[in-house]
DNA sequence: GGATCGCGCAACCGATGGTTGCGCGACAAT
DNA sequence: ATTGTCGCGCAACCATCGGTTGCGCGATCC
């Protein structure tokens, strides 16, 4: 009962610094590498970086205003991504309740001798 | 609202070759190393590694049987693990849901002009 | 005792997340 | 129109990490 993940999409919100990124993203509507920089511990570049690696999984999409690089969120794309994220945690959670059921009735075949 | 998520975790659960040998270990109750490196695409020297890193999260835990070094799932920590996902894929996706609601209701007012 | 098995340690390599430094184009101001 | 500032991209560089190969050692099996 292999999960199916994605991979891809996982390396691209396994980092920490680039689901704070999308958070900000979500809350402010929208942001720069300058605006995202400002509001993170790591420099202007390291976020550019970062946007590059959002961009290409499509989880975010640019486009140019004035001189400025505005990035908001594909909520689609998102959305798959928290779907699946939540599909792993259940199913380790599913398989963890059946171990601990097996492993009850074990114990209790045992306690009475 | 910020998810507080451990990045500690996160960075443990992230890769995935090591979410591979969770279900593996999972899947046969325990295993070595070496018994892991034959099912994985990747050496036994990486596997144990990756065990390490497993092991300082807390994920997993060894004990020495003979020649063997045999590692099992703690099954508590990675219940927690399990859930943190979950969670962190439905703040997302409650999020998403909330500006979309939000989106609709401007298109409908701008419809209306 | 000798062959084998499982493991740990060390050196090395490529990718990646981070930094600093620089230059360029777009906008603002006098 | 020139001059200054702002946001950005590119390049060089560094540390860490996931992966490999190679080796040596101790425990086990004949």
């Amino acid at each position: 009962m292999t999960t199916a993940v994605d991979d891809e999409l996982w390396s691209a919100i396994g980092d920490p610094t680039r689901r704070r990124m999308l958070d900000l993203l979500l809350a402010e509507g929208g942001g720069t590498a300058t605006s995202l920089g400002a509001q993170l511990p790591v420099t202007r570049q390291a976020v550019a970086k970062h946007l590059g690696v959002l961009d290409r999984a499509g989880l975010v999409h640019a486009d140019q205003v004035g001189r400025e690089r505005r990035y908001r969120v594909d909520e689609v794309q998102l959305g798959r991504a928290a779907a699946e994220l939540a599909e792993v945690g259940a199913a380790w959670d599913a398989r963890l309740r059946r171990i601990k059921r097996i492993a009850e009735r074990i114990e209790r075949a045992s306690e009475q001798h």
